[in-house]
RNA sequence: UGAGUAGCACAGAUGAUUGCGGCUGCAAUUGCCAAAAGGCAGCAGGUGAGGAAAGUCCGGGCUUCAUAGGGCAGGGUGCCAGAUAACAUCUGGUGGAGGCGACUCUAAGGAAAGUGCAACAGAAAUAAACUGCUAAUAUAUUUAUAUUAUAAUUUAUUUAUAGUAUAAAUAUAUUGGUGAUGGUGGAAAGGCAGUGUAAGAGACUACCGCAAAGCUGGCAACAGUUUUGGCUAUGUAAACCCCACUCGAAGCAAGACCAAGAUAAAAGCGAUACGGCUGCCCGUCGUGCUUUUAGGUAGGUUGCUUGAUUUUAUUGGCGACAGUAAAACUAGAUAGAUAAUCAUCACACGAUUGCGUGGACAUAACCCGGCUUAUCGUGCUGCUCAUUUU
RNA sequence: GCGUCGCUAGCUCAGUUGGUAGAGCACCUGACUCUUAAUCAGGGUGUCCAGGGUUCGAACCCCUGGCGACGCA
């Protein structure tokens, strides 16, 4: 019971060309607050990245904009197929938001993106 | 009570659930990997942003490189004394400016070492000329007086014209005197008042200012005072410059260690070798394999949090600060952790007593000392002024 | 972490030993034309990024801050 824990959690990705390879695939939605992109990796594991331009703010702006986004996923990850890579951007708007409408705006794109197990 | 001034402290609190990064522990009894050391996961415990962490504007520690010694160039600082590891910081003074005052501000050396610049205006911008004032002489003109001549008129006389003399005024010229009158300007030749003079002028006088020397006080900057002097010397050095002091360069992505792959060298093996076509032979094509070493890429470890540390007490000092003693250990990430939700209390605002809304600025990245800038609000202390009351 | 440069008219840019800021395009007005364009004539529309200081005087010199661009490791 103990082992099959890790597998709530998710990795981030990290290098310029994760997240380039991700922008690649096309497969995009977005809506008022947020732009999510998902590429299959292959793999057994979600991994997540986050981008917040400078545009947006501060970097107490932004690095709570990426905590927020972030804690969303975290909640909702064990609903989410198997071997994604996501990429979510960001936009302006999002700048003062609280997390009920970071944690809607991000349902309302996976969603779209059809990644979400249908059962529970 | 109101207005002000100087400074200090805080930067919501507690709890619950779900999470994240370091650290410690898991011992006889957590799981997996491993010969072991240990690693990964899990569990438990404890811990986890600031007054500015910001800007990167100064200074230092630390590290590497360079460096016999000295100088030039270039940069920085600039009243005095002190504090400090150091500073463009701080403390205490001095001078200046502002304020009724508490108090605040002050890049505040040198302009007779030299160079440059000073638009417009103004006679002229550093230095004389011009203009002005004024004396004498000459000439000219005008006026007044005196006198002479002529003419007219009349009783005397008077009037007109011309000449001469004297005086005054004006103009011009010459020879002198004088030195600031000249509208401007940021700045105009010490200021102001008087005496004086042909006219004037520090030429002289009083007061003020300036300079030099002496004395007194002070470590000093400087202050006070006395005497003397002449009034000559504009401003600008955050213009060049001079003087005094001072500065090697780069930065934790510094630097140190380990080290895949690839490269190079050496040694060994192999031309009877190894591999492919191809199961074997022939044929043909290619040149390797192992070990060690070197520098060192990706990557990892370290540097990395025990320090010019913090708190308390005490001693010295006006103070910045320094000494002594005791106690404490308080983030260490590496695409980057410190979050989400809820409840209660406190605070502010709005409503009016139930309630609703709200949380400034700003996120460590090797570490310290400062400076500057941003900022919701709360509390406290010293002092000043005004008004009222006792 | 360290460093360099820029900010001037609506746009692109000049402007330095400090003396009252200009060019081109655009814009406005008038002329020409049946009308438009082109052309001609006239017009400057500006917090010189912000705030302090030095100076008689600052776009320019000094300090502080803001925004933007770029470089090195």
């Amino acid at each position: 019971m103990v082992i099959g824990l890790k597998y709530q959690y998710f990795e981030t990705l990290k290098s310029n060309n994760d997240f380039k390879k991700v922008y690649n695939n096309k497969k995009s939605y977005a809506n008022k607050l947020l732009v999510m992109y998902v590429k299959k990796n292959g793999t057994d594991t979600i991994r997540l990245g986050v981008s917040v331009s400078k545009k947006v703010g501060n970097s107490i702006v932004r690095h709570r904009l990426a905590r927020l986004i972030r804690e969303s996923f975290r909640l909702h990850s064990k609903n989410i197929i198997r071997g994604l890579d996501v990429v979510v951007v960001a936009r302006a708007s999002l700048k003062g938001c609280s997390y009920n409408e970071t944690d809607s705006a991000m349902l309302h794109l996976m969603k779209l993106h059809k990644i979400m197990k249908e059962d529970l």
